[in-house]
DNA sequence: TACAAAAGCTGATCTTGCTCATTTTTTTAT
DNA sequence: ATAAAAAAATGAGCAAGATCAGCTTTTGTA
């Protein structure tokens, strides 16, 4: 499904990223190169191991990017909602992407080509700072999970999750924090590095404890303060 | 230690790095704002939480990029060697720095003030390209030691942090290869997170198995292609 | 609405790799 | 050159978490 109309300049997710600092007359020229599709749950935008084209930006939905190892088993690496970039890492490179990028909900992005954006990022120094900083931001989040793998327990990764979790896509219901995102435990477990049936045991835990409550496939934080006691935070 | 008469026009790390493609013009004008600092074997560039205030580019020896973990305990999240940039995550952040550099043996590096970088990047797209292009390097080489983590044993993960160390610091020398970096076994469990004991036992048995030799402190590779094996390589 | 498939959960067992202790070797400083 | 400190190496015991198996619940689909 391939929709033009769309205006960058009315888009609500645009100020969240690397296109909010434009100018309107710009952005009129911004909405006119782009393409916006939708991808259901389960369909990826591109696959690990193909030429990266362009650049997506999420609208709406969640994209989890994953890499596939030695036995099949896939890691997801990063997550992106909306305002976020995906296809940022591999864009001036000239190599195939190495990773997958699968929409985890009903998502909808929109494609800019790798042409246009090497042209936006030469005219438009604003550009490259937010995508420079688009990326430092996600390579200090990925050597802070370097740290957290190497130095903590399944325990402590599963609380910072949550509350990585929470800051991302948490929302405050009357005193809990429920969070917008639905991920199965496999995925779950996926990020942290751990089996699902470890997750699911510190999971359970967790919930027993009362520090997290569960209503369908919706999770929702009760005591913040104590998750981010267990989860032995860095700094 | 200060010098300021170097000129990156001369500079043979520079064609490395991030102000490879610059015009000659161009080049005289950077050296002028460049500051040429020496830093002895552990001695630090920057500390985790200090403020960052511009870009260094190493000229020779190596450095690190560590982060302290909840008990004080130090993770290796990069290593910088000749041409490479350190202190470009932060660059444009503005928050006070992640992590800690320091100096693996005697290094030297240009030092750029933050103003001025920004101005570069403003005015040479060529800089902008180079610095997205670094940090998505970095970036992918982050991601794919997160998969590494949580889906290889640790024989696996020293067997590739070999392979990684000769394709950055190599040099073949007769019918072996030598790996011109000096590391501690402290430093080589914390890159590849394992506690040291248990990273020279493997170290032992790769020896004893005739894959690596060792003379002094410095480590050659015999045999790359069965390390390549037990590495159980990803892509 | 019913059936199949996927996801979630729990228990039992086994292995990897961590911790602690001790000895040996190397490096650094005086 | 010598002492002190740091790094390297090795062994033994233990614990965190992986794996495997079986069962239940949820979800998707015909």
């Amino acid at each position: 499904m391939i929709q033009k109309d769309e205006k960058c300049k009315t888009c609500e997710s645009r100020c969240l990223g690397i296109l909010s600092d434009l100018k309107e007359e710009t952005l009129d020229e911004v909405s006119s190169h782009k393409v916006t599709n939708i991808f259901k749950k389960g369909q990826t935008l591109f696959m690990q191991g193909n030429p990266p084209f362009g650049l997506y930006i999420v609208k709406y939905g969640i994209v989890k990017i994953t890499q596939l190892g030695p036995d099949g088993k896939e890691s997801i690496v990063r997550l992106a909602k909306p305002g976020d970039t995906v296809g940022h890492r591999s864009l001036f490179s000239e190599e195939p992407y190495k990773a997958t990028a699968t929409a985890v909900q009903d998502t909808k992005v929109c494609f800019y080509d790798k042409k246009y954006i090497q042209k936006l990022v030469s005219e438009e120094p604003t550009i490259a700072y937010n995508i420079i900083n688009a990326l430092g931001r996600d390579l200090g989040a990925a050597e802070h999970r370097l740290t957290s793998f190497s130095q903590k327990n399944v325990r402590e990764r599963l609380a910072e999750l949550l509350l990585v979790l929470k800051e991302g896509y948490g929302e405050s219901i009357g005193d809990r924090t429920r969070l917008n995102i639905k991920l199965t435990r496999e995925e779950m477990a996926s990020i942290i590095g751990t089996a699902s049936e470890t997750l699911i045991r510190f999971f359970t835990e967790f919930k027993n404890e009362g520090l997290i409550e569960q209503e369908g496939k919706t999770i929702f934080i009760l005591n913040e303060e104590r998750l981010t006691d267990f989860a032995n935070i860095i700094y």
